[in-house]
Order: C-alpha cells, then structure tokens, then sequence
RNA sequence: CGGGGAGUAGCUCAGCCUGGCAGAGCACCGGCUUUGGGAGCCGGGGGCCGGAGGUUCGAAUCCUCUCUCCCCGACCA
C-alpha cells in the first residue's frame, strides 16, 4: 500500500478528549474515531489490527473445538423475560423498540440467544459436548465509558458457549478454554495471568480472570513472580488429551487482581523476593454456570437412561476490541506504537526519503515489488514529505521493522534497516535486505 | 448516578473578566527555497464562536434553559 494513497489521518497533537496512552496513540495514528461516547469507527489502519486479532482469536477457538455461528446484534426481549434478566439488567442494556412496539434489546451478551438456539435443535446427550462461539459487536450502556475502545460502550467481543451433559464434561470444555486462552493471548505478544475471579451463585473454583500485564493497565495485579518465566503452551496442545495438569499448574501460584487480593494470602503463599505488584488490564473472562440458564430456558436432553436433564454450560469471553487499546499499552515508548509482529497492520514500512530522487525512486520500487512478491504486508511512503515527518509518523504507527532509503545510500545501491523496538539501525545492500526480510516468515528483521 | 471541567477553523488553543470588524500556531491550497528526525518565506481558502431564548443600539463575550464531550468517584469485558 502507498501512503500517498493510503487514508490514514495521523495528528501531531493529541486530542484534548485522550486521556491514556493507547487511546492517545490510536487517535493520533490514525486508527480510530469517536462517533459518542463510547462509540467508534474503525479506520482502514486500526481495522487491520482489529481484524488480525480477530484471526488469531477464531484460529484458536477452532484448534480446541469450538465452531463459530454469528448469532445477531439485535435481540427479542422475550428470551431475556424467560430468563429473568430482562429486568435484572438495568440501565446498561440498550432497549429498542421496533415499529410494531415489539421489546427489543441491543446483546449486552448473548446467553439467552445462544441457549434457545441450542434448544430447539439438541436433544440428546450422543450431540454433546458442544461449543459454539461468534465474534460479534455488544453494546453496554456503560454509565461513564472512557479511555477510548479500552472502555467503550459498544466493543467487539469473541463469546465461546459450552455445553456438556454434566460437570466433568463442563470441567474438560473449561479446561480447554483455559489453555486456549493462554495460547492466544501468547501469540498476540503478551504477558498473560490467569486470576481467580468472583464464581458467583455456582460456587467452585471454575472462574478465571485473563489479565495482561502492563504498567499502564487500570487495575492492580498481585502475583508469584514466577508466573512470568513458565512455559509458553506452544504449538499442538491435544486438545482430546488431559488438560487438568497444565491448568492445576496455572493456577498453583498466587494471583490476584486488586477486587479479589488479600494482603494476608499474598504475604503467606509467596515468599517476598517473589512478590511482584504491577497492573493488569482484563482481556478475558472464562466461567462455568452450570445449569442456570438451560433450566430456566429448558434447554433440557436426555441422557442414557432416557432422563431428561439440564446442560450444562460455561461462557468464555475475550474483548477483541479492548485487546488492541490493551497491547499498545503493553507495548509503545515515547515515539509511538510498536507492534507485536503477530498483530501489526503492515509488516514493514518502506520510507522513500526523497521521492523523485532516481535513486531513491528505483530502490524503493524494487524493494516494494520484492516484498509484495515474498507476500509481505509493506507500507510505503512515497509521500513528497519531508524526512522527519516521515521517521515520525513510521514511529508512531508502529510497524516492526522499517526499511529506510535515503539518496545519499541509495546511490550506493544500500538502504537501511531499523528495527523499531529497539532502534537498531543497519545498513545493507537492497538485495540483502530484501532477504533478510522474505527469509523469515515474521518478516521482522533485523 | 453524584462531584468537577470544557465546547471558538481539521488539531492545539487565545479572545470572554471589562460587550464594539473572528484570532494565532500547526494542518490544508498555490508559489519559491529546502531535503536523514514533524523546515523557511510569500500569497490564499476555511467559522451559525454547540443549540434555543433573553438583555442591549450592538453579544463569542452578560443572563436563563438545553445538548454534547472530558475528568474524579461508584459500576463494568
């Protein structure tokens, strides 16, 4: 993509209304737009974020077995009357009423819906277990939303519903979320901690928290510091196999965000050179409910013995849209954004520091065919901008690695590297760089 | 929902107290110069001063009402 032709409105200033960095840096970049409070549009930059994450958040789901549907924003209220929460809800849910004055409601969450689609069609316990999810848009009618798409009113949500014929069967489908969770959160670049959270009225200990740690986050974070140096989960976890050790040994250490933390706890279980207090943002919400909606909503099958018995269920959600304020928070210096190569809205960014320069002219060409070729994302600013205007804005956006090719180079047939986490610069060839950049497949030399 | 603050050019803001032609910097358009960290000079375009009502010869400015946005708190993925 040419930056000349590329619609991306960067500021120099920050907007008056920005408050935390990310939303700062997402205005300023040119990824979002408030519509109101709360409400945004995506621009082509940050939509490419969005939609990234979205990938890796479907093609986890579908590794531990969940299957996608997209059930609909707007919802009958009708289902929500069945299961009691229509007036439980309260002010955050957004009500519609359609022009036959029929109850509707904007998914503040999609129990109810999903709950009546599983009913209808499932009738035994040979279909289960079961997992549905969709990546959908809610809308909460937060009272006072802020910090930009971190706390926004109307936000993209991945929702996982499990179903299973008893609690074991609920345990393994929680199990799996679990690890998957951690499998995603890792692959988007991120120091994840899973933390115990309020259970409910089901009780147990099958609830969890996901929060990413960042010294920005909004909330408190108490954990064992050894958190920070297990394993990654990596690539071909069995999904069918016994998952409960892996989960036991995520769950061993103290871990707590500032609602649930006890000094006491944490005083006793973690020895004080481990102690470690930070901030956390929450990007995920993993629970078991048992049978609290299948029986209200008579989401019944039978069983072997031909007895009809409530699912039981379990949700699991991520705040996909929440994510990219959150990684950028993890993740940004002075300068701007840097992306995790896994996320990033253009793999490389390609600055023509003298555009009509012959020299200049004829690097950057070979250099964006060669990249497009390799399959690389490149953004090239061919624009006739100054060079500093040009480091700036490549710094602010963020991407990984920055190929920068100036005259008094060029004519040497050289351009240089710069990897924009940690601004080490290297000068090569052009065709060395175009191998060092097509040979891996990150693309995020040097 | 309680408390506080702000609405003037695309962005950041001055002007308001003490009423008298609508302003600056950046951005944008044209020209010249410049070209490795958000350049310089010259010329230009752009405003229902959030909205409604009132006071006044005259309102961005004073008064009343209203809408919107932001911040702190309580609430939340």
């Amino acid at each position: 993509m040419r930056l000349s032709q590329f619609f991306m409105p960067t500021l120099r200033e920050t907007p008056a209304e920005a408050e935390i960095v990310s939303h700062r840096l997402m205005l300023r970049a040119g990824m979002v737009r408030q519509s109101a409070a709360g409400i945004y549009t995506w621009l082509p930059l940050g939509l490419r974020v969005l939609r990234k994450i979205e990938n890796i958040v479907r093609e986890e789901q579908n590794a531990a077995g969940a299957q996608e549907l997209l059930m609909p924003t707007i919802q009958p209220a009708d289902l929500w009357r069945e299961s009691g929460r229509y007036d439980d809800y309260g002010k955050e849910m957004l009500r519609i009423t359609d022009r036959h004055g029929r109850d509707m409601l904007y998914g503040p969450t999609n129990e109810e819906l999903i709950t009546d689609i599983f009913r209808r069609d499932v009738k035994s316990y040979r279909d289960l277990p079961k997992a549905l999810y969709h990546i959908q848009w809610k809308f909460r009618d937060e009272v006072r939303p802020r910090f930009g798409v971190m706390r926004g009113r109307e936000f993209l949500m991945k929702d996982t519903y499990s179903f299973d014929l008893d609690q074991e069967g609920a345990r393994r489908a929680y199990n799996r979320m679990f690890i998957a969770y951690l499998r995603t959160f890792e692959r988007l670049g991120l120091k994840t901690v899973p933390m115990a959270a309020d259970t409910g009225p089901i009780g147990g200990d099958l609830s969890h928290e996901f929060h990413i740690l960042a010294d920005t986050g909004e909330s408190e974070a108490f954990l064992h510091g050894d958190y920070l140096s297990f394993d990654p989960i990596g690539d071909g976890v069995d999904y069918d196999g016994d998952l409960q050790p892996l989960v036991d040994k995520w769950t061993s250490l103290y871990a707590a965000a500032d609602d649930k933390h006890d000094t006491a706890r944490f005083a006793d279980e973690v020895p004080e050179d481990k102690r470690l207090e930070t901030r956390g943002i929450e990007v995920g919400h993993i629970f078991y409910f048992g049978s609290k909606y299948s029986e209200a909503m008579g989401a019944t099958v039978q069983d072997a013995d031909g007895k009809s018995v409530p699912v039981q269920m379990g949700s699991y959600g991520i705040g996909v849209s929440r994510l990219v304020a959150a990684i950028i928070e993890a993740s940004h210096d002075d300068d701007g954004i840097i992306w995790p190569a896994s996320v990033t809205p253009f793999d490389v960014g390609l600055l023509n520091l003298k555009p009509g320069n012959e020299a200049t002219d004829g690097a950057c060409q070979k250099l964006y065919d060669g990249l497009n070729k390799a399959g690389l994302d490149v953004l090239y600013d061919d624009r006739k901008d100054r060079p500093g205007a040009k480091f700036a804005s490549m710094d602010l956006i963020g991407l990984p690695t920055q190929v920068i090719c100036g005259p008094r180079e060029a004519e040497q047939g050289r351009v240089e590297l710069k990897n924009r986490a940690t601004g080490v610069k290297d000068i090569v060839s052009i065709e060395a760089a175009l191998t060092a950049l097509t040979d891996t497949s990150t693309g995020t030399a040097p």
